[in-house]
DNA sequence: TTGTAAGCGTTATCAC
DNA sequence: GTGATAACGCTTACAA
């Protein structure tokens, strides 16, 4: 069923039948009663790609992010789609992965599909290098871009994120004054949100009279378990440390896993912080002070920012916001 | 950029761009080398949207979930998207939520993108009533429909299923093996797989003696602090029980919460089953002893079915496999 | 092996 | 208000 057997049966013209389709306003009641009893009668739904070839979109968008099983990326996810949904918008999710080759190969895909907008969730997509983002600057040449949790510089290219490293400060801070001496800091990846990160951390330590805070800083890649291993090697190794903050509350449960195991009070011997505010957060016993980096704000705000780039308006091309402290049992 | 512009530059016909864009033997090598080099220089891409509409295709699927913040539901996603990709198809990902009316409403619009086959993750998807599933069987009139852990009979539907049924009774009999007496079990929702699980509960209640299987089941569609809450009312309202099995992992990090609370030692005084082997499982300290229900399996095996029907193949529409317990530190 | 031309199902620009 | 008719950019018989 297509147009011409609705004019056909509506005994109209398929411009009549197309003008009652898009709500035009110069149809009379009459034809328009008569052609919608046709549609209705039988059903018919225009067909998409017909329409998306005149106007030229098809409102869809794509989001990347490299792993869509990863609780803070879920929840981007999901936020983001039903923003963008209430906005008439359809998602197209890739699962890139962390590989540049990767992620370069999906990008072209989705924009083979003819999006109308971009979105990265998270700072991997962002490569220490500009000739490594090129990738990301060729995109914005075809649809806006929007970064979340991610910062680019270049036309047509959206960041919105949280102050992450006066976020990580302020949660070291706490842990100092819940009565730390020396905090280690465990990260997974140095993205560029990990980098802002650790900066916070190593400010906080430097304020409060440590210098050699590089010393201080892990990688922590593993599994929970790894992470409690970690831990335990550098304890093994001699290095004090009694209290850790974390990029991630994945990595703070594996530290309190590691304070359970070695008979640690936490907090009165050991504090931690994690980051995300995530339900791993609150799995643990006790639950982790953390910290809330909004992620429903952020993507309500960037689908807003894309609605109106996509209107034609000028919008500041960067938007950072603050993070706010959620305390629990762990500091 | 459009084939016109490659068939100028190039100094052949459309149809032959055509033909070398679609890999058709039936050219030179000589023209498809001009063809290409043409294409290259200009990094042109064929309008997607044109292509379609000659195909009527767009090589895209839909994906239906409730929630894509969900754990479980979030690695359905994942592997679900890879997978498909895999096969080169990209993947519109609608988060209904979990109300009846928006589920039709986000279906009729993933069905009017002109997609080639849906899935659903999940049981929620699935009503009690024939007439509340009526708009599965339509969508299934349309496109091939997937079932990811839902189960309903119709042309055109196929459904892929963990035997949670007898999941849930191996590891209430491994309760019971590990020391328990009365077990009662935390459920979510009284989805279709909801009500497997209770009923594989309620079969090893019976064969451990235990008839008033009723009494010992649950609701618990809050957050683990309410799970825990609830457990703290039962055991005030005099009820006994030294173990519990739940219908996912947070549920049982809940449960978890409630032993260390009260003091109760894990496993030795309370045991505890997760279900769905999730990051959370690994996040409680005990670790939780879980029930792997293979969510990669079943994506996989989905993504593979749904080939060989697009390919004209024919295929059971059931497919039921068993999940299998992974014991931790809670039993 | 290559080219011509007829679709695909819409939207949009004209006339009337 | 309504109706022809030309795009939109591609695929695919059918000819050559």
């Amino acid at each position: 069923m297509n147009i011409y057997d609705v004019s056909r049966q509506a005994g109209v013209s398929i411009a009549t039948v197309s003008r009652v389709l898009n709500g035009s306003s110069k149809v009379s009641d009459a034809t328009r009663k008569k052609v919608l009893d046709v549609i209705n009668e039988n059903s018919y739904t225009p067909n998409a790609f017909a329409r998306s070839l005149c106007r030229n979109s098809m409102s869809t968008v794509g989001i990347l992010c490299s792993d869509a099983s990863d609780v803070y990326q879920a929840q981007a996810i999901y936020f983001l789609e039903r923003e963008l949904r209430s906005n008439s918008y359809t998602s197209m999710l890739c699962c890139t992965g962390y590989r540049l080759q990767e992620k370069k190969e999906y990008l072209k895909l989705l924009l083979s599909k003819n999006i109308d907008s971009l979105f990265f969730i998270g700072s991997h997509f962002i490569e220490p290098t500009p000739k490594g983002n090129a990738y990301i600057l060729n995109a914005a040449k075809k649809v806006p871009v929007f970064l979340l949790n991610g910062k680019l510089d270049g036309p047509n290219i959206y960041s919105i994120l949280c102050d992450d490293e006066n976020a990580s400060k302020n949660i070291t801070d706490l842990l100092f004054e819940r009565g730390a001496q020396a905090p280690v800091y465990l990260y997974r990846t140095k993205s560029y949100s990990g980098r802002q990160k650790i900066r916070g951390f190593c400010r906080s330590l430097q304020e409060h009279g440590i210098t050699d805070t590089d010393k201080m800083t892990f990688s922590c890649p593993g599994s929970m378990e790894e992470t409690c291993r970690i831990l335990e090697s550098l304890q093994n190794s001699g290095l004090f440390f009694d209290a850790a903050a974390a990029a991630d509350d994945e990595l703070a449960a594996g530290a309190v896993k590691y304070a359970l195991r070695h008979g640690l009070h936490i907090p009165k011997d050991f504090r931690i912080a994690g980051y995300n505010n995530s339900l791993l957060s609150a799995c643990s016993s006790p639950e982790i002070t953390t910290l809330d980096n909004r992620v429903e704000f952020m993507c309500t705000s960037a689908v807003s920012q894309m609605m109106q780039v996509l209107d034609g308006k000028d919008i500041p091309s960067q938007m950072i916001y603050s993070g706010s402290i959620i305390e629990h049992g762990t500091t």
